[in-house]
DNA sequence: GTTTTTTGAGAAAACATTTTCTCAAAACCT
DNA sequence: AGGTTTTGAGAAAATGTTTTCTCAAAAAAC
């Protein structure tokens, strides 16, 4: 009695796989055979029941169709940053590139989670088979809660805390230490590290790899500072505060982000520093900004679309082999030289 | 048969209703009215089953919870662009945090999509409620493909060409008239338009204020340009080339976006033409950066948060009451002035 | 020409939940 | 106390699909 009613009102009455069935004059189950390129149906019921399908233009329903297989089909990408720290992050844009091209060859859908409690949504409703956790910070209290879930996931950028998870990971470490290796090659000897703020696990790598490489050089670390975020005006604002009270200077700057870097510049600018005479700075991670910046930025550089884009591969793996996989990955980084380091003057 | 190995093997198996239900000694239809707040469950026993709920962690499961609903509880952002672009895109980061900060109040998930085919798969497979369309070109395949369906969307920045949609847009148009008498009130009379691509709306738009505000003010259009995206590297070469081929120069430049001011400013350099002395640049977005140049750009500022927010809570409305909303709000846009500007020197 | 194997397709169970229907028990009224 | 209303909760249908089970018909084997 319901169906009269249904008839009646036109197209946008969701069409399901039952009313493809009727149509065709087959069971459900058939229909369900077709879509799936199941060789055990009939070529001619198989056209029957295309038709029907283009006819009525029905499309399957995603989640009812993932529901049985205990799976949703769906990532989802996690961060609790908020979206300026986000796109500030010197290298979220390229990873991002990567990871969605991975995906838009895979069956997969991508969710995305701006906020803890948006994160916990997604985890607690059983709506994501696997979770990809990018810019982590240390007090960061989710970390746990992925790990104790039993759902696959990887995780961008946070190398040390982690230990039974699948890591990829720029060589924050070592391209800060080539950072230095560098200055020092053009002969400087007084060098200060920018660095972001101290719960950032890139901060914590950085200055591993900076204080490393001064002691293996036998250098002077000098006016190293550090920032609230990796934004230009934390870089502007460190700087100004430590020149303002007149602390010593160093000869070059290694720098957290190419952002900090951007803000270090302004404030040296502003108090008539000459960069790259009278000060070097090196960056991290090359935004496209840094070489058409004048003079251009000096940064650190990585394949990062290569590690987003393996960084999914591996997580589908993950799901769909439905094994763990444990492994870390490191991508090299490495100094491209331009025009905000030269030797110092003296 | 199956339950004595359900029971040996530990948390790991998903729990659904029915095992709360046997545990708290009720129906799976009293959890249900548990869980959604029904006021007709008997406080005692509410007691017992959410206790049964906390003892053995279950959580609804979000997409079975919504197939009877016929709806699925996502959101998608979608875009067509390369992420490179989105980025560079001068308000997208601004956009998303607005949308972010709706979503997270709302019941809703965000899904995203990078790719035509993405979007595709996500339409096609009911798997989205509601569409928030963004960064959509002159000849992008789907805009008449979401209007088609009877999806739920809006669309954010592309403001002539669709009729029957709600948009939000920044007003392009006005942000650079204002930008054309702003120079004008300085003094100059030659201004060039430096463009995005042309399948860009915000190009046409950026180009009919541009004209408008010309004619109006009687003034000359000169050395106009076009770029094929909106990048730093595109700016850069559009300056280069035409400057290369003698071309003749206005004595400010209006820019669609402060990327492409950003390599216009490389390019100038690299030729030892003086900003502001020689010549004046406008930006468009105010992007983070821009007060951190050397010289600090002056831009046209808009509050994008407050319109990525609006766009979704509009969005929200449409899905949950399921009513088509038709509305266009234009964002307005103003000049802010900083070192790139100056009256011309003669 | 009968038996065996293969093929093809329907019926029904399963997935996790909500909702409507239904009915028994408790509470209220006279 | 007998009848009516309210309350509370179970049973079953519904959501859209896949999958397993089952069986009939066609093809192959003898």
């Amino acid at each position: 009695m319901k169906k009269q009613v249904k008839k009646k009102t036109s197209a946008k009455i969701p069409v399901g796989i039952v009313h493809v069935a009727k149509k065709a004059g087959v069971s459900p189950a058939t229909v369900s055979r077709v879509l799936n390129d199941n060789p055990t149906v009939d070529p001619k019921i198989r056209e029957i029941v295309k038709a029907a399908i283009a006819e009525l233009n029905y499309r399957p329903h995603f989640a009812a169709r993932n529901l049985p297989k205990g799976q949703t089909g769906n990532l989802a990408l996690v961060t609790a940053r908020s979206s300026p720290v986000i796109f500030a992050n010197p290298f979220f844009s390229k990873v991002f590139e990567g990871i969605g091209s991975v995906l838009d060859e895979s069956p997969f859908n991508l969710m995305l989670s701006l906020t803890p409690s948006q994160m916990r949504r997604l985890m607690d409703s059983r709506t994501v088979d696997g979770i990809i956790l990018i810019a982590v910070r240390e007090n960061d209290p989710y970390l746990e809660e992925v790990e104790e879930m039993e759902l696959p996931s990887v995780v961008i950028g946070a190398y040390r805390r982690i230990s039974q998870m699948t890591v990829f990971c720029p060589d924050y470490e070592g391209g800060v230490a080539s950072a230095v290796k560098f200055l020092a090659g053009i002969g400087h000897r007084r060098i200060g590290l920018l660095d972001g703020p101290p719960d950032s696990y890139k901060s914590g790598e950085d200055r591993r790899g900076f204080e490393e490489a001064i002691r293996q050089l036998d250098l002077e670390e000098v006016g190293s500072l550090t920032a609230e975020e990796f934004l230009e005006r934390d870089g502007f604002l460190a700087f100004c505060s430590h020149f303002s009270e007149g602390k010593p200077l160093p000869t070059a700057y290694v720098v957290s982000s190419d952002h900090l870097a951007i803000g270090l510049l302004k404030a040296t600018g502003d108090f008539g520093i000459k960069v790259p005479e009278d000060l070097s700075i090196v960056g991290f991670g090359d935004i496209p900004i840094a070489e058409h910046l004048q003079p251009p930025l000096t940064s650190i550089h990585g394949d990062l679309v290569e590690m987003g884009a393996e960084a999914a591969r591996t997580l589908i793996q993950m799901v769909e082999g439905r094994k763990k996989i444990i492994k870390r990955v490191v991508y090299p980084m490495q100094v491209v030289e331009r025009g905000t380091t030269a030797p110092p003057k003296a």
